[in-house]
DNA sequence: CGACCTTTTGAAACGATTCAATACTGGTGG
DNA sequence: CCACCAGTATTGAATCGTTTCAAAAGGTCG
């Protein structure tokens, strides 16, 4: 598997996890693994993410699951503001330097790293690629914001519905070999719901149109297989080979 | 008036545009602002920002004038994504590295300073406050997003009209001395759809509900007064001061 | 099996959009 | 100075998409 992103290093870190540290690219694989798994910490699912023990604002890589970044009004009404995937990372500092402003809780077991600001800074310094990848990472988020946020704003439900299923199909191919359009998405109606500002009711009624008209189809509760990526990028609004090009970290 | 992020720098740029220049806080403010004002370039009212002849993935400080950020669906409907205004940054740097993927054009006339990667780099390795200055605003724009995405996701009109009016009134508090709540807004009721997902229809019909129920008031089409800002802040979701403390940059 | 959670479905209610017509505003030239 | 223009704001009425409520059907796990 080529590199994207920092997925070299949490796959084969995921690929050897409890097991002794295998040798694979000494001169640039080695040390940031190291780093990572030194720093590895368990989150069970549903677990929140709290940092108290920890510098006031780390910074997050995550080796594996489901992780919700959240915000929630006064009334409870919660919607996601972003998923972080294996490979995504996060400088959970708010604006004035204290706690993250935005709730972060695992969706699924997961593993992250978990650096304080001196020692992401001090890891940064040792490891050029490491600071452009972090741009990159940063940038492919940023993007991803805008092109929800455009959808959110102007465009249906189904807009709404087809563009997050081909988002997490571009972020989790990039990962994982998935072959085709076929991943693991541990979400259920409600927080799909949550994330692309829709209620639960009508999250059903627009998926069930998706599968009826054979776009996507679904196994279980997870299993998601797109069957007509074309299609389903124009209802989406964009182009896959576009939004990919947008939304999707490059390697420098 | 104390330092809020750039604003030092920008603000002291501002008062001495074209003159000679006069001499501050050598230590602090004369490097930086120097470099404003050497890259410092015009744009009119409604032109989009483009950098053919420059870097790649440049950096722009906003030195005066309000710039919009905004992405478009395939049938043109547009979406603003975020404001700049003076003493705003923004690496528009892309995920594959390429131009920027947001559209940004001036809404009114506006002085832009631009850098390239290269520049901003090293000036940030001269002045380190620079580099924390950075960081910060960066994250209070994020906080902003999601601030936003919170209110486009659930929230009616009211709230996300009453949001926006608040984060302008606190972000331009910030730069200009605006004793009470008021502030200029140069946005149309369109633009100003554009921004909380809404018809212009709409916008008009609930800010007029605002003015009726005497919690704002307009005039002109620019000057927007908040008279009873508690009352603003519950429509809109939040406290003013919790509001602040999330989404307004603060010195290191 | 029963308890619990999630998905599905229908019908009514609601909020926002659309369309279309009318008033207002600031800027232009006669 | 007024008449006119284009752009913007305002208003009403009909329509549409989504939400809400409520109830039934599936799934999963003890």
């Amino acid at each position: 598997m080529t590199e994207i992103g920092f997925v070299p290093f949490t796959q084969s870190l995921k690929d050897q996890t409890g097991k002794r540290s295998q040798a694979t690219d000494p001169k640039r694989g080695q040390p940031f693994q190291c780093a990572l798994a030194a720093h590895a910490r368990g989150f069970k699912a549903g677990q929140e993410l709290t940092f108290e023990g920890d510098a006031a604002a780390p910074v997050l890589c995550v080796l594996s699951g489901w992780l919700r970044l959240s915000k929630s009004l006064a009334d409870g009404q919660r919607q996601i503001i972003d998923f972080l995937l294996p490979g995504d990372f996060v400088a959970s500092a708010s604006a004035d330097g204290t706690a993250s402003t935005l709730q972060i809780d695992a969706l699924t077991d997961a593993e992250v790293a978990i650096f304080s600001e001196i020692q992401w800074t001090r890891m940064k310094r040792n490891r050029p690629d490491l600071h452009w990848q972090a741009i990159h990472l940063s940038a492919a988020s940023r993007a991803r914001l805008a092109e929800r946020i455009l959808r959110l704003g102007k465009g249906g439900a189904q807009m709404r519905i087809a563009y997050a299923l081909l988002e997490f199909c571009l972020r989790l191919k990039a990962t994982r070999g998935s072959a085709n359009c076929k991943f693991q998405m541990p979400l259920n109606q409600q927080q799909i719901g949550d994330f692309t500002g829709l209620s639960s009711v009508h999250v059903c009624r627009t998926m069930r149109r998706l599968v009826d008209s054979g776009i996507i189809s679904i196994h279980g509760h997870l299993e998601i297989r797109i069957n007509d990526v074309a299609a389903l990028s124009k209802l989406a609004g964009t182009d896959v080979q576009q939004l990919s090009r947008e939304i999707m970290p490059r390697i420098a």
